[in-house]
DNA sequence: TTGATTTGTTCATTTCCTGAACTTAGTGTC
DNA sequence: GACACTAAGTTCAGGAAATGAACAAATCAA
C-alpha cells in the first residue's frame, strides 16, 4: 500500500510529466531529504524510473517519470449495447478491448464483467498481478462514495449498489461514476487538462453532459448533480423536454435534438456534417437549426464561464467537424455573452473523440482512485 | 503560531459548534491520544474552553467550544462613503464600529485605517494584543493571494497591492477580497452556512453579487471571477448593460435596475417595498417590473443550481421583504427551471441583512485566514 | 455494589520529515 | 587541464506529531 506522500508524488508527475527530485520536493513542499527516500521507494516498487538528464549549472538533474505499466485499470461503459470494456495503463493507453452485453440487472452486469475479465488481463503479462481497480461509467446520478447509482433513467435504476456487487463478484476494488464526470477525470489524468486545476468538460453527443474540476478535484455537487447543464433553461418557454420542463439546452443543442429538428424540416440527414453541408449550400432551414443550436450551447457555456470562471472549457464531440456554422456560431455566442473584459480569457477547446471515450473515462475513475488513495475524493 | 492540526480543530468547532474530544478525533481522523494533547494545548493557549457535559452511557463527554475572544479581526468595507470599519471576534460579533473616509489612493486608505485602528482596539482590553488580521472587502477582482486588487471599476484600480500597503502601514497581516466572496466567507464562518460544504451566496442590492463555497472552501475561480452571475445573459438581446453586452441579469434584477425601470414607468418610489405596494394594488406596470426581475433572478439561480448543484442558495438583501410578488415569482422561477426531479431539493434561503454585512464579511476574511493558516486558501 | 460502557490521559513507540553536512556531477575560467 | 563554482541528490542524527495499548475516570444499569 502506498503512503499519502507517495501518492502525491505519483500525482504530480501524472499532472506535470517527468520531474526532477528537487522540483518535486519544491512542488510538494518537502525537503530534498524526504524526496530522496520517497523516490527511492517508488523506484524500488517499480512505479517510477529515471528518464533523461537535464544539464544546467551545477550537477545535472535526473528526471523521474511514471512507469505506466505499474498499474492497470479496467473501464466499462454502460452507455452502449454491447458495453465496451477496456484495459488501460496509468497513462490511459488502451491495452486491450472487449465488450459485455448490457443488462439492467446489476448482478448480470457483474457476472459479465467477471467473465470478460480474464481475456482482457491475458493481453499483458503484468496486468493480472497489477490490476488496481475497475471503473464503470453510466448515465445517471452517482452518490459521493462512488459506489451507488442513485438514479439512472437509461438503466432504470434507483439506489443500486453496483460497485459493491461488482467488487464482490470480481474481487477488485470498483468505483462507478457519471459519464460526463468520468470523461472529465480522464481528461485530467490522461488528456489535455492534466495540469489545469479548474476546468469544465462539455460532452456533446446525443445528449449533453458536463462536469467540473475545481481546485484540482472533480466537483460532484451536493447530490452528485453538478454539471447538469443539459437541463439549464436556455430558451424560456421553448420546446418541451423529456425532463418535464421547457427550453432545456438539451432540446436545442444535443445532436439528437439537431437531428430531430432536421427531420422536422424534411431533411433526411443523420449527422451534423450533412446538415452543415446543406447550410453551406445556403439552405435557410439548415442554417436556422445550426444557428439555434450553436448559439444555445454558446450561451450556456458563456453562463458557465460567468458563474465558475474555469481555466478551460473542453468540448468533446464524436460528430464531424466543428469548423462549420455550428462551431462558429457557438464560439461567437460564447464570446458575445461573457463579460467583455473576460472575452477570450477562457480558452474553449474542442476535441474530437472516438468511441473509446466513455470506457477510457471509466478506467480513469479507477486510476484516479489509485492516485489519490482510498477514502478521499 | 498554531500548527495545522490545531487550526483544523478550531475550524471544525467553528463549523459544528461545541464538540467532545472524541467526536473531534473521529471527525479529523486522529487518535484520542493525539486529540488529548491538541485540546490541552489549545485550552492552555486560551483558545478553547470546556462547556457543558453530555451524559450518556459510559463516562460523560465534555464538550469544548471556542473562546470567541481568543482572536480579534478588523473588517473594512470599501463599498460606501464613509467606509465602515469594524472590530469583530471569532464568532463574528461586532465589538466596535468606526469608519474611514473612502479614497481612491491606496496609501490614503492605509493611513486612514492605521489612524482609526487605535480607537477600535481600545474598545476591548484584549483586542490590541490578540488582533489577528485585517480584512478588506471591495467591489472588483482580487488575485489568488488575496493581496492585490486586479481591477476595480468602482475604485478605478488596476493591480493595486492594497494588502501589502495596509500591512506595511499597520503592521498587521492584511487580506483583501471581493465583496460577495467576503459575504460568503462570513456566512460560512459566522452565519447560517457554517456546516454546509457546498453553497452559493447571492447578494442582492444595487448590484448583484455571488460567490461559491465548494468542498468547504471558497472557490475564487481561475481569474478570481467565479460568481459573476450579474453578467450572465438572462434576456438574450435585452437591454444594454454598462458592461458592454446586453440582457445581463444586472439590467433586470438588481435593485438599481428595478428602481430605474420603475422611474421609467413614472413611479417615484425608491425602494422595492413601495413598488410591491403598488403591485399589490394591482398596478400593471409595477407587477410587470417585479415579475420580470423576479423571474430573471430565479432563472439565473436555477441555472446555478443546475450547473453546480449546491447544498444551499442563500440570498442576502437589504431591501424590505421578500414576501411580496418579487420573492414569490423568484422562488417559482427557481422551481420551474430546475430539473423537476431536483425541484425543492436545493434549499433557497432568504436572509435580510443590515449595513454591517460588508464590513463583517471583510472581518471574516481575516478570521478565515486565521483558521486555515497562511499559505493556504 | 458490581459490571458495563464510554471518555479522556499517559507513555513508549513509530512514522515521517527536517537541517546540516556531505557526495556527486556537471559548467566556466584562467 | 586544474581550479573554483554551482546545483542535485544522499546520508544521518534528531525532532515533531501521530499511534496503540494500557489505564484512569465518570457515569448508567442491574
Amino acid at each position: 500500500m502506498l503512503t499519502p506522500s507517495q501518492r502525491q508524488l505519483l500525482r504530480i508527475i501524472s499532472e506535470s510529466g517527468p520531474l526532477s527530485r528537487t522540483e518535486m520536493a519544491q512542488m510538494l513542499g518537502l525537503s530534498k531529504a524526504a524526496m530522496s527516500g520517497l523516490a527511492r521507494d517508488l523506484i524500488d516498487l517499480g512505479m517510477l524510473h529515471e528518464t533523461d538528464t537535464v544539464y544546467g549549472q551545477g550537477r545535472p538533474s535526473v528526471r523521474l517519470d511514471l512507469y505506466p505499466e505499474c498499474a492497470f485499470f479496467i473501464g466499462v461503459s454502460l452507455l452502449e449495447e454491447p458495453a465496451p470494456m477496456i484495459l488501460s495503463d496509468l497513462n490511459g493507453k488502451i491495452i486491450a478491448r472487449g465488450s459485455i452485453p448490457l443488462s439492467r440487472d446489476p448482478a448480470v452486469v457483474a457476472e459479465a464483467i467477471a467473465q470478460a475479465l480474464p481475456d482482457l488481463l491475458d493481453s499483458h503479462p503484468d496486468a493480472r498481478e497489477k490490476l488496481a481497480g475497475i471503473g464503470i461509467a453510466l448515465s445517471g446520478f452517482v452518490d459521493e462514495t462512488q459506489a451507488n447509482c442513485v438514479q439512472s433513467t437509461l438503466l432504470n435504476w434507483q439506489d443500486v449498489p453496483l460497485a459493491r456487487i461488482v467488487q464482490e463478484r470480481c474481487g477488485i476494488e470498483t468505483f462507478i461514476e457519471n459519464d460526463a464526470k468520468a470523461v472529465a477525470v480522464s481528461e485530467k489524468l490522461f488528456g489535455s487538462a492534466r495540469d489545469i486545476q479548474n476546468f469544465s468538460v462539455v460532452t456533446l453527443g446525443d445528449g449533453i453532459g458536463c462536469a467540473h474540476f475545481i481546485d484540482g478535484k472533480l466537483y460532484r455537487g451536493n447530490h452528485g448533480g453538478a454539471g447538469e447543464i443539459a437541463h439549464c433553461t436556455i430558451e424560456p418557454g421553448g420546446s418541451p423536454c423529456r425532463c418535464g420542463k421547457r427550453g432545456c439546452l438539451d432540446t436545442v443543442a444535443s445532436m439528437k435534438a439537431v437531428r430531430e429538428m432536421a427531420r422536422a424540416e424534411g431533411f433526411s440527414c443523420d449527422t451534423l456534417v450533412e446538415l452543415e453541408t446543406e447550410a453551406s449550400k445556403g439552405n435557410a432551414a439548415a442554417i436556422r437549426i445550426l444557428h439555434r443550436a450553436g448559439s444555445a450551447l454558446g450561451l450556456a457555456i458563456a453562463n458557465l464561464i460567468q458563474m465558475n470562471d474555469p481555466g478551460l472549457i473542453l468540448i468533446t464531440h464524436v460528430e464531424g467537424s466543428f469548423d462549420g456554422l455550428f462551431g462558429t456560431v457557438l464560439k461567437q455566442a460564447v464570446e458575445a455573452n461573457v463579460l467583455p473584459r473576460y472575452a477570450g480569457q477562457t480558452p474553449v477547446r474542442v476535441k474530437r473523440v472516438d468511441g473509446d471515450i466513455w470506457a477510457r473515462g471509466a478506467a480513469s475513475i479507477a486510476a484516479h482512485k489509485f492516485l489519490i488513495g482510498p477514502h478521499t475524493n
